[in-house]
DNA sequence: ATTTCTGCAAACGATTTGCACAGGG
DNA sequence: CCCTGTGCAAATCGTTTGCAGAAAT
């Protein structure tokens, strides 16, 4: 399953890119492969270093210059968690409406998917006047892990 | 109202500060007044320029230093919606669950109250074994004003 | 007197950009 | 060939920090 939707997001970002007038570069087919190649959260740093372990020949400059192209594509998705440096996630095609759950204890992302917070958000918008194009829920909470120790087993390491 | 509301945000603000070990300076004060004095949301540069319309000498480092412990006395919090610059948001007081919809087109944020997320989040995060310590909903959408004419009233003007 | 605060300007870190060359169409 | 994409290094922009003097306790 993980590697049938790799190969749709794959034809899906090659129409797009062809679409967009955008040509294939052996920079960017790594970009992608390294991008979607894996469910985890990364920054365009961590992004660089994958990158960079497909092709040497990616350079900071293009993953930047590649992203916001990802990101427009709609397969992509921008995270602004709390955090310092944006986040990006390739999670999205299969699950469009997630959301995001952080432990403020160890940093961990979890993700989520809840009909109701979808049909919640969409009647709050229009009672409003707006028709939603993005909605964005993040909860920063404390694991029961945390609550019985003080500390959760997946310790600050990554992040702070 | 308002002023009551002033008036409270500043004796709590002031115990606070007392509690924490922190001094009393004219820099501060008027850091304080001009957070408080707006129901609007700022960034820190805008921060400073109220700020220097109540006291010449307040220096950037200075709000700079000050927003933090704004934000940790809990009065002010700090808004992460999509763009580049961190917002603050002086309503969290008087509505303390409130949560934000931004129009795509003009920027403007919408604040807006709902027991039902908030009962739906608590929900989740228990279901997920965490304990909420924060919550955030951002809703990014088109207003029916641009629906029918292609614009909003509220140009792009303060920011995009 | 002691310690926290302050302004200034330099430092920082993530992201962006100008340039001249490489490479896709 | 033409024009987009690339790497490099310098530039940018919001934010942070070291320092010496100013002000609060």
């Amino acid at each position: 399953m993980a590697t049938a939707s790799r190969e749709s997001v794959r034809k899906t970002l090659h129409e797009f890119l062809a679409e967009k007038g955008f040509r294939k570069t052996s920079q960017r087919d790594a970009i992608i492969e390294a991008a979607f190649g894996t469910h985890e959260h990364y920054t365009a740093e961590e992004l660089l270093v994958m990158s960079r372990a497909i092709d040497k020949s990616v350079s900071r400059a293009t993953v930047y210059r590649t992203l916001p192209i990802l990101v427009e594509s709609g397969l992509l998705r921008e995270l602004d968690l709390g955090g310092e440096t944006k986040i990006y996630d390739p999670n999205f095609l299969e699950h469009p409406t997630h959301n995001h759950l952080v432990c403020v204890d160890c940093k961990k992302i979890i993700e989520f998917e809840d009909p109701n917070m979808e049909l919640l958000e969409n009647c709050i918008s229009r009672r409003l006047g707006f028709s939603p194009a993005n909605k964005m829920v993040t909860i920063e909470a404390h694991c029961d892990e945390f609550k019985a120790s003080g500390t959760c087993t997946r310790r600050p390491c990554d992040k702070d």
